[in-house]
DNA sequence: TGAATTTTGGACGCTTCAGTCCATTTGAAC
DNA sequence: GTTCAAATGGACTGAAGCGTCCAAAATTCA
């Protein structure tokens, strides 16, 4: 029997997603079908036999990106003390908000949020809000537990990421250099956890 | 004698720019100059006499906008508590942060950040940069009065920036709506107040 | 009114790009 | 080796947009 119907390769999906990534990441919204075809080493016909059109292929490499943003982020088990935990979250908030690659896509969203806004709602639903209620429930936990004092979990989880952020996502989104020297983000996320946790200490 | 040299209309290059900044934040840097054009109720052709092309155009409406920039921040007489000043502070901040219409022209630069870095550096000197700078001197003045005990003042500028931003700053960049309800905005600024007070009291 | 200059608006050339078409080649399953 | 879907690549259409050109109209100053 010939090929089977469906054949169409997973593979070469997943090679034009990263091509895509990279290129759309270069060069913005406005790059063209054709480079992305070219970097992924693929045709362009078969970049429209995969997603069919431009707009499919970034909501697919939006949706794949999405799967993934808040899988680094992990609260570890209560056992530790606030203050350890709270920097082992700083500490991967930070390296977050200084991987300047990983903005690329996030920059792309920014561009098409005229156009197509519900990519930066599934972006900001699966990046921010997702990592704000993870931290919330923590406090909260911590709260109940009397070790720390948070009387909103919410806004304090929003103070928490953005003493993390600060100005380096803004630097990110410009496409600035963001210095991701290890030490310095380890340090910075201990004063983090100690400023923060001194502001909200029981 | 004739019309004299020079007497290219300066209001008109104003009400081109004011067309540019509603425009590009509407539909993004990809639109066209002919957009602009009808907008400003003036021809294309008059746009590029004024500006000579379309990167000199968003060069000039970027430096117009910056000038503005962080003129609404002015740090109060030393005369009021910490707390207070930081609640006006703080005030400020969030209501520059939640003005979705002011990062239009961010969100242009942001797309622009590959093609024109100078202009995201502009930016980012102008707006965040200075923000910082201004932050740090007050809190460092408050140490040296003894009324806080800020060790690193940059940083801890940093953080309170941040706080007031939180998300409010991605969600505008992402085009999304941003609770702008002054009753909210000021009981906001006061925690934040509170808060970082708390964190760096002596 | 008249001279100098800007503004207008429409046409034009040029380039880039999305998306289509199609004849040919490739490659997996049998 | 046969079969048939998938992949290729190159040509093509149509639409948009930048920037230019130009002749006619409007505007300002004297």
């Amino acid at each position: 029997m010939p090929r089977v119907v469906g054949q169409i390769d997973q593979a070469k999906s997943e090679a034009i997603l990263d091509a895509a990534s990279d290129v759309l990441g270069e060069r913005g919204l406005g790059a063209s079908i054709e480079a992305i075809a070219r970097r992924a080493a693929v045709s362009k016909q078969t970049i429209y036999n995969h997603f069919g059109c431009k707009t499919a292929l970034i909501e697919a490499l939006v949706a794949r990106r999405v799967s993934h943003i808040t899988a680094p982020l992990r609260v570890p088990g209560a056992a530790e003390q606030p203050i350890e935990t709270l920097t082992a979250l700083a500490q991967t908030l930070i390296e977050i908000v200084s991987n300047v690659r990983a903005y690329s896509l996030i920059r792309v969203t920014v561009q098409g949020a005229g156009a197509m806004p519900e990519l930066a709602k599934a972006v900001f639903e699966a990046g921010p809000a997702t990592t704000r209620a993870l931290i919330a429930d923590y406090l909260a936990a911590e709260t109940e537990a009397g070790r720390m004092a948070v009387d909103d979990p919410m806004e304090a989880a929003e103070f928490f990421a953005g003493m993390c952020s600060g100005h380096r996502q803004f630097r990110a989104l410009m496409g600035m250099e963001v210095n991701a020297d290890p030490d310095q983000i380890a340090h910075l996320a201990q004063t983090v956890a100690k400023r923060f946790f001194r502001a909200y200490a029981p």
